[in-house]
Parts: C-alpha cells; structure tokens; sequence
DNA sequence: GCAAAAGTGTTCCAGATACACCCATGA
DNA sequence: TCATGGGTGTATCTGGAACACTTTTGC
C-alpha cells in the first residue's frame, strides 16, 4: 500500500477488544510486524484510507490481523478520539479508537484474514509495553467501560445471555480490578436496574442452583458530575 | 484555499471558548459566512491544513475568526475529538476540539484578524439552532468543565486572580446551571482542598469586606468511578 | 455428611442536604 | 439606620462499606 492512500495529517483506527478469560479482563494486542515499533505489542490498527470510514477501516483492520469480524464483538457506541502531537514518532497523528467487548472469542479463523500478526488476549494485569501511546489508550478504554458498567447493559456483552449473580460479580471483579462483597454487590446491582431474572434456574453441580438473570434491552447512559 | 491543502478523511479542529458574562456561563460563536450551514451560528472551526497540527489551526481559526488569540485564553490540557459519518453533510469527518478558558475577552481587535464572522459569546442557555452537530460538542464540553471544575483549578481561568467567596460561587452557579447554598457550598469547595486564601481583604462596598482567595496551582485530575 | 455455591440483614460512617441568623462596612 | 454582601453550625438523610451464617443441591 502506498503511502497517498492514507490522510495527512495521519488518521488511524485502533481497537480496544475486550473479553473475559478466566475470570480476568483481556485486552485483543499484535505484534508489530513493521517499524515504528517492530516486535512491540500494539492494540490492532491502521491508517483510515482515504475512501473509507472510521468503522469500516476497523473492520478491515480486525479482519485482516486478527481474524476477528467486528459481527462477532458488540461495539461501543461512540468512537472516541486521542489528538497528540507526540503520539507517533512520524508526526502529529489523530487516532479513532473503537471499544468492543466479546465473548469466547479466538484470534484467527476468519477467511479474509491474511497478514496475522500474533494476535493475543492479554490479562489487563499483565499487559506488555506497548507501542505508541497505546498504554494510555487502554486506561482510558478500562475507564470507559467501568463508568458504562455501572450505568448501562454493557456487561452484558462479555456474558452468556442468561448468568447467575456470582457469574456477574467475577465480571465486574474483573472489570474494577478488585474483590465485593457479595451483598452489596447484589444490592448494588439490583438497585442499578440493569438485569431482571429470567424466571430459570441453573442447575450445575454439587450445589443449591442459582437464580437466572438477564441485562434489560434499554439503558439510559447518563454520567454524573458532582453539584447535581 | 483549495481542497489539497487540506486532509482526507475531513479532519477540523473546533474551539469551544467559554467565559463569565454577567454571571452566566458564555460560548463564543461565529456566524458562517459560507455553506454548508451558510447563516447559522457555529463553534469557530475550519479544516486543518496539511502542514499544521490541531493545535497550530486552532490559534489560525480564533485569531482569523474572532479576532482571539489563544495566548489570551487558557486550554483545557487534552483535546477530545469526535467522530461521524454523519457529522458534516459532505461526508465523513473527524473534528478535534479544544475547550478554552478566558476572562473579560472581547472578540475582535487582533491585529491579523480578517475574515471576521461576526464574532459574539452567547449564554450557554441561551444558544441559537448550530450547525454541524455543534449542539452535541458543547454539551460535552460544559460536562468536561463541569467534572474538571469540581477536580481541578480549571475555574481559576474564569475569574481574576483573587477573588470573594461569593465570586467563586457565582462562576460555579453559571458552570453548573444551578444555585447552590451558601454554606455547603464553601464547606465542599474548602474540602476539595482547590483554593487558599491569599490573606488580603477585599473592600468593595457598602458592606462587610470579604476575605480574597486564589486557586492552588497543582491539582490532581483524577475522575471517580462507581466501585472504586 | 460434606463440599460448594446460593442467598440473605443490620450496623456504621461519611458525605450531602436543608436551613436562618448575626457581622462589618459605606452611604 | 439601613442596605449590602460576608460569614457561620447543626440536624437529618442517604448511600457505601463492613461483616457471618443458613440453604439447597450432588456426590
């Protein structure tokens, strides 16, 4: 690809793909198979090619170094955009990153993937150094997603359709990066209105079966400043 | 100017320039002289030129369009950046906003303005129909004031450099839309650890003169979360 | 009966809110 | 003396945090 495909000053896409591993936040990384960086781990990413959108270039970008199709993830509304005159050791950049959150998903696999570059899941905790300024980009991405949680259905996401309470603590302990207590979790969470019980139970194992619960479809997103 | 100075993907910077007028929150706002939108208020922006950054068309668009230099002005550290496909109707588009900061600026009267769009700061509750999806960044701009003002000096940029109790209260009744009482008010902002006393006494009037106060230099800038 | 997850309430504390009067000054 | 803004304290409410035991099931 040549270098007049791309704007200037550069635009890029990259993705912050989160999913669930064992009950810890994972974040989709690459290994960067071309300088600057080479051999860093990176969030996956692209230049914006002049004739494409923002969310198009994302799908091309996941497809083709991840083997991930953006149909598999659930993406967060809004893109959000970092503008830094140091981002990139080329020059002044602007970048549009996506939040998108996944379940049992794999690296690889799609047909149109070719130009695979190591895609991985990395436990939150125990992320490598990362190219570019793509350390800050996945605080605020983390960020982003721990308001949301407490304020919208996108836990759901990370989450079989229907789960028990304890299910969705581990994710939320994931996600907040620390232990809650069990009651007031629930009390917490019941009183967010964010799930309701499906009415089914789930028996599976030497133990009393749990409830069944679901996120609800509507959720407002209003964050709170203080003096309201 | 010609379309190859300029980026592909569309690439703006905005500015959204708040100041106290009368004790009400103000934006400046410019009255376009061209289409798209031609007639309609709007935040002053333009297309960002190959060879500058956000920041260098930033001071371009202010000085040329309002007669305002950001050397007059205080930035908001970070810019933020919004993303669209619908957001400007001649296709796809990314624009980078700056919020600035200022105190008894008066458009006009730069020595390099010319193209001036009729320049003027419009309470925030009072703002005429904008163009573009301005009405959507100013509302996130007067939520980052809000969230900064109750973590941050940014409100020290509003006011002279020492100021009344009471002042102070004003400016954070303008910010936040709302009045709020007297006493909880410097309970809370005296807790929050922002401002000290200079020591020196305002007398203004005929009344009790007032202790004059001024805004800590160095502040944290963390932002809460639920679970924390 | 025991292992393993499910489920359940109360106390305490900190921070937010509501609320009304006296003070110091200049005219 | 009065008009104007400056300055102060307490009671209540609300939401968060800490904390331990009983229940139901499969083996």
């Amino acid at each position: 690809m040549s270098d007049e495909n791309f704007a200037f000053p550069i635009l890029t896409v990259d993705a912050v793909v989160f999913q669930l591993v064992n009950n810890k936040l994972t974040v989709l990384l690459i290994e960067r198979a071309f300088e600057p960086f080479l051999g860093r781990w990176a969030l996956p990413g692209e230049y914006i090619p002049k004739d494409k959108s923002s969310h198009q270039a994302l799908e091309h970008v996941l497809v083709h170094k991840t083997g991930i199709s953006t149909k598999q993830l659930e993406l967060i509304e809004q893109p959000y955009a970092f503008d830094s005159p140091e981002r990139d050791p080329r020059g002044y950049a602007v970048t549009v990153m996506y939040i998108s959150l996944g379940r049992n998903i794999t690296p690889g696999g799609h047909k149109d993937m070719d130009n695979a570059q190591n895609p991985q899941f990395f436990p939150i905790t125990e992320l490598p150094e990362l190219a570019y300024d793509h350390a800050n980009i996945v605080t605020f991405a983390r960020n982003r997603l721990k308001t949301l949680s407490t304020s919208t259905n996108v836990v759901g996401a990370l989450l079989p359709g229907a789960f028990t309470f304890l299910q969705l603590q581990d994710a939320y302990e994931a996600i907040f990066g620390k232990s809650l207590d069990k009651r007031n979790f629930r009390k917490k969470m019941l009183s967010l209105n964010l799930i309701e019980p499906t009415g089914d139970i789930a028996k599976d194992g030497a133990h009393r079966p749990a409830q069944l619960y679901t996120f609800r479809k509507v959720q407002s997103k209003n964050l709170d400043q203080s003096f309201d």
